[in-house]
DNA sequence: TTGCGTTGTTCAGCGTGCTGAATAATCATG
DNA sequence: CATGATTATTCAGCACGCTGAACAACGCAA
C-alpha cells in the first residue's frame, strides 16, 4: 500500500513530473519491444507529414536542439529515420521517416487508441487533457537554444 | 511564435512530461541560487516531520531506491541533510534535516505560496491539481525496487 | 574577398529517472 | 553456528532533459 505520503501537499511541478513518469511507464513495454523510446515517438509523430529539419523537430517537441540531436541519432541507429544534409543549406540535417518508422508510429497510434486503461484514474479525462494542452501551449512558447526574453536593448 | 505543432494531438504522457518540465523550469532560478534541485526539494519536504530512511524517502517520493540514494548524497554534499547508519539496523541510512535544510525548505514553501503566477495558465487550477493527485495516487502505488505484483502465490 | 554576426548541429558535462547487478547486514532455519 | 533468503544501499550504465561551448555553413557588409 502506498501509505504515509500526502501527495496532495506536493508542488504542482512535482505532481506533473511524477504523473508523467507513471503514465509513460505504462508504455515502456510497448516501446521497449520495438526498440523505441518516448522521446523518439514524438519525433516520429512530428515527421508524419513529411521531412523536417532537426531544429524544427526540436521546436515542435519543445526540447532543445541538443536533446533532439541525440534523439534523432538514436532513431537513426534504430532504423526509424533517415538523415541527410539539406543541399540548400548544408548546415541543416533533414530528417525523414523510413518505412519502419512510419510503420511503428502507426502501430503506436493504434495502441494509444486502444489503451486508455491507465487514464481511467482521471475523472474528467477530456477536461484534464485540455488543461494540460493549455498549460503547455502557454508556457511552451519557446524551448530552443536561443531563449532570450528580449533581444532588443 | 510557437507555431506548427498541434500539441493537442500528443499522447497524455508526453503532455504531462512537457508540462512538468515547463513548470519546473520556472523554479530553476530559485533552486539554482540555493544549490538545490527539484528532486532534493521533495526529499526535504518528506523529511520535515523527522528523520527517515532512504527507502522510506524513495517510497514517499515515488522514485527508486537508487535514485533516492543519489539525491540524498547530493543533499548531503550541499549540507542540507545529515546521514547516519541506523544503530538498530546497520543496513539502513537514517537521513535528517540540518538547520540549513530546514531553512531552505521553509523558504521554498514561502516561494511556492507566493508564486503561482505560472499556473495562471490553467483555468480551474484546483480541479486540475485534484486530478493530478488522483492520477498519481492511483498509478503510483509502488515505485520501489521490488515491484512484484503479487508476492503471495 | 575578407570579415563578422547568425544559424544549425554537435560535444561536454551534469541532474534525474530507470533497470540490473553487487555488497553488506539482518533474519529465518537447520 | 553455518546457510540461505531478504532487505537496504550502492555501483554501472543507459535515456532524456538541461546549459555552455565549439564548429561549420550561411549571409551581409565593407
Amino acid at each position: 500500500m502506498g501509505a504515509g505520503d500526502p501527495v496532495a501537499s506536493w508542488p504542482t511541478g512535482r505532481l506533473l513530473s511524477v504523473a508523467a513518469r507513471l503514465v509513460e511507464h505504462s508504455w515502456q513495454e510497448f516501446l521497449a519491444t520495438r526498440g523505441l523510446t518516448h522521446a523518439g515517438l514524438i519525433a516520429l509523430h512530428l515527421l508524419r507529414e513529411g521531412p523536417r529539419t532537426q531544429r524544427a523537430l526540436a521546436h515542435g517537441a519543445k526540447v532543445t536542439d541538443q536533446t533532439m540531436s541525440r534523439t534523432v541519432e538514436r532513431l537513426h541507429r534504430a532504423g526509424f529515420v533517415e538523415r541527410g544534409v539539406d543541399p540548400v543549406d548544408r548546415r541543416r540535417m533533414v530528417v525523414s521517416l523510413t518505412d519502419e518508422g512510419r510503420e511503428v508510429h502507426a502501430e503506436a497510434l493504434r495502441a494509444e487508441r486502444e489503451e486508455p486503461e491507465v487514464l481511467g484514474a482521471v475523472r474528467d479525462y477530456e477536461a484534464f487533457r485540455r488543461q494540460l494542452v493549455e498549460l503547455v501551449t502557454v508556457l511552451g512558447v519557446d524551448r530552443t537554444t536561443s531563449a532570450r526574453p528580449d533581444p532588443r536593448g
